[in-house]
DNA sequence: TCACATAGGGATAAATTTTTCCCCTATTGT
DNA sequence: ACAATAGGGGAAAAATTTATCCCTATGTGA
């Protein structure tokens, strides 16, 4: 586990949601799970431009932060089932809002983004 | 500026919204234009916490992605001012709901990553 | 004359995040 | 014996983001 050098600033609610929510692909976690995605390898394959690994990570994080919680069955192989917690559930309309947004203005943001990409990248 | 090595992902909204929106300091720049610091000089003040130099770069990604437009009056000593697109006023209703679940998990959240950063963080 | 405010950029270093690669668990089926 | 399955973690590399430091320019006030 990465050791953080400096703390992080707790100041008001965007630096607060910030702390659980800024990691490339936590808010399609929460949102795959609540969509009744729950077990790791279906996530990884709703989520297939994410690495395995960094996918494990991030829904640790969620864990501790209590937004998911993890059952893990006994069994072999192995079978492991994640859930959003109460608390995680209140997210999901901020995350349909963002989603929202972004599904609203596609075209125009696919363009934005790609043109000044191109005049960057070579 | 930074060449990126690799192409990001614009296949949803979450997608979009995420190159637009993922920087540390964007949607506090954006709120704050909102309430009327438009000068970079005053952004500095609200966001003390942030380096100049972040600011600036992240206040041009935001006009790359016509979020904010931004005025240079031809004076001396020279002064600047941002304000927010109609696109990016767009983004307010959502950045405030980011926001507002913040702030009404205040406590929780605080209590929760401060915990969690104790128990890896030495 | 000197410090300060204003805005911004280049170069480089440091911090952080994400990816890649490889290994481990234990059982079932071939 | 050996591969497949399902989940997970360590170590190191690569990618990306943020911070530090220094330099530009000019008018104002001490």
């Amino acid at each position: 586990m990465y050791e953080r050098k400096t703390l992080p600033n707790l100041n008001c609610g965007l630096d607060l949601i910030g702390e659980v929510l800024y990691g490339k692909w936590k808010m399609r976690l929460l949102w795959f799970i609540n969509e009744g995605h729950q077990r790791p390898s279906e996530l990884q394959r709703k989520i297939p431009d994410a690495s395995r690994r960094v996918l494990n990570i991030q829904l640790k994080e969620l864990e501790e932060h209590e937004l998911v919680s993890k059952i893990i069955y006994p069994v072999v192989p192995p079978k492991v089932e994640y859930s959003l917690t109460d608390f995680g559930k209140t997210l999901i309309p901020v995350i349909s809002a963002i989603g929202n947004w972004g599904d609203a203005n596609e075209e125009r943001l696919r363009s934005l983004i790609l043109k000044r990409l191109e005049s960057y990248n070579q």
